[in-house]
DNA sequence: TCTTGACCTCGAGTTACTCAAGGCGGGTAT
DNA sequence: ATACCCGCCTTGAGTAACTCGAGGTCAAGA
């Protein structure tokens, strides 16, 4: 499928495929005869995953590096598994990040609703 | 306070507080004689809120019109209201991504345990 | 008196995009 | 056959939100 298609899948904007593939995130990206990116089904599920890890704030650096291990073939599969449940525990904090950004909301929302009464 | 102690206790680095005052989102901040901030205990809750808004992805401009608004006195309460409420439905959303990325983490974990076996 | 520590400003650097300018090639309308 | 549009391409500049380093002030302790 074309880059379009791509982003659209993905949820990745084309100038954030683009530019990720510049950056290494993105490997065995197929060209066709004039210089158009050619993305397989298979393909496209990489840039789907990068949206998600960046999405839930995984950095550049990280993803680099697990597209590095990805293009190295499987025997670096512990090591992609070791930064997925890094990953994960961010995602934990995180979702604690958001019960306590909700409580300090509800609190300054229940200050002002006896403002206004 | 001293901006030391107000940086430990909103969570943001001092640096980064210098950076919001400068933006206008940090309104009647004292100074003492030689020009050091000043931060009584009921001023460095504002901090705090700005540390959890931008944790949770509040943009910086909306930051400032919460501010701005914040500084013009009580009548301003139902729209920082809208405000704060607009931004406990982004947390929704976020709280969805979340859940969906670990969604995605999961399965890709599976299959790594497939190729591990 | 000298030094240490916490503060100050200003300007440059960083991250991760995001967009605009200018150009190519393939398909369709005249 | 030519004109035009569309989606792609590259390169380089712009933006958001910090983050850091250099260089300077001031008060208090050894």
């Amino acid at each position: 499928m074309r880059i379009s298609e791509a982003a659209a899948r993905s949820g990745l904007k084309i100038d954030t495929i683009r530019y990720y593939e510049a950056e290494g995130l993105v490997p065995n990206v197929l060209r066709s005869s004039d210089g158009q990116r050619w993305f397989s089904p298979e393909n496209v599920d990489w840039p789907t995953l990068l949206y998600w890890l960046r999405e839930t704030g995984m950095p550049m650096k990280v993803m680099q590096r697990f597209a590095a291990l990805y293009a190295q073939g499987d025997e670096t599969i512990p090591n992609r598994k070791n930064i997925l449940l890094d990953h994960s525990r961010l995602l934990a904090k995180r979702r604690e990040d958001l019960e306590r950004c909700n409580e300090v909301l509800t609190r300054k929302l229940e200050i002002y609703e006896e403002h206004l009464r």
